[in-house]
DNA sequence: ATAAACTTTCAAAAAATATTGAAAGTTTAA
DNA sequence: TTAAACTTTCAATATTTTTTGAAAGTTTAT
């Protein structure tokens, strides 16, 4: 396997992957292809590269630039905008468990903690409706504190000591 | 607000979470339902409670069973199959965290091992390319290793020293 | 002020995904 | 063995999501 199949497996494989993530292709495809671009890429080359047309490629770069993991680059001596990933595999986690976390998350917690705090009539199936919807709503609040924890702030700390166990 | 709003709002939101994280809305749906179901229901009172054909209950409760989280139980003197979810919230998480790895998560290791392994013909776009899959492998490998410790064995250690930061 | 170079927007088209419902299949009781 | 009770399958249909492309918008150079 040499460059050019290399990439493409790369860049489809991510795309792929995106899906499963309700990311869609192009953007997934666009953020893979720009992670492993030594230089920016202008919108033309991201069309030509990944054959889409120039409104996909304009939409999606801007919603990866609303993600945070995009940037647009200022290429002296170019009219046209240059486009360029997040390189920092970590800070690359960090922003998308948090945007994750802020867009998804947030929302679902609000729910479940309204749908918990319903009052107890007594019955059967209000208890199991407050108990499970309880239980839900600390196991995803304490599942988002850890993920936020871990990427974030005490990230060394913790890293450090997780992967003694994981050796 | 009282149980059937409460219900309808925890079954709605699940699955428009589950619509995010790539599960069809029926069959988030129909996991919130049984989840917060008191006893086992069948087919006919899913399809009711939901609005949803047979056959798409039919599908639908088959992909939760693919998944594990949601079992047959047999009600005596009844002809009829009887669905109900898991409903410890800690199992329910390892089991879709064991089964996202497995499906999602594998494969993509597996490309990005692969990708990473090509030959460096010297070239900075190759060089690029391996360095940011490399990066990118690890990251994946530990962040799903991590995941599969937290929900598994050293869950009880891990969660208790986490608890502490997050306090 | 003009026009060339470039980007964004958005209605329409295409593609992907989910849902239906009825026919085919299976199991159980008598 | 028959038929009723129930479940599964799958082609057709509906819905949702993504993509296109051309018109409208913006910026820059002169």
């Amino acid at each position: 396997m040499e460059y050019k199949e290399a990439k493409e497996k790369f860049i489809s494989t991510w795309g792929a992957l995106g899906t499963l993530w309700g990311i869609n292709k192009a953007m997934a495809q666009i953020h893979a292809l720009l992670f492993i671009s030594p230089d920016p890429l202008s919108m033309e080359e991201v069309m030509e590269e990944l054959g889409i047309s120039r409104g996909n490629a304009s939409m999606n770069l801007r919603g990866l630039m609303d993600w945070g993991i995009v940037y647009k680059v200022n290429v002296p001596g170019e009219r046209k905008e240059f486009f360029a990933s997040e390189k920092d595999v970590t800070e690359l986690a960090r922003i998308i468990a948090k945007e994750r976390s802020r867009r998804e998350i947030g929302p679902t917690v609000r729910v479940l903690k309204e749908v918990s705090s319903i009052e107890d009539d007594g019955s059967k199936k209000t208890q199991e409706l407050i108990k499970k919807t309880k239980e839900m709503h600390e196991l995803v609040e304490t599942a988002d504190a850890m993920l936020n924890r871990m990427v974030n702030q005490e990230q060394n700390w913790i890293t450090k000591t997780l992967v003694k166990f994981l050796k």
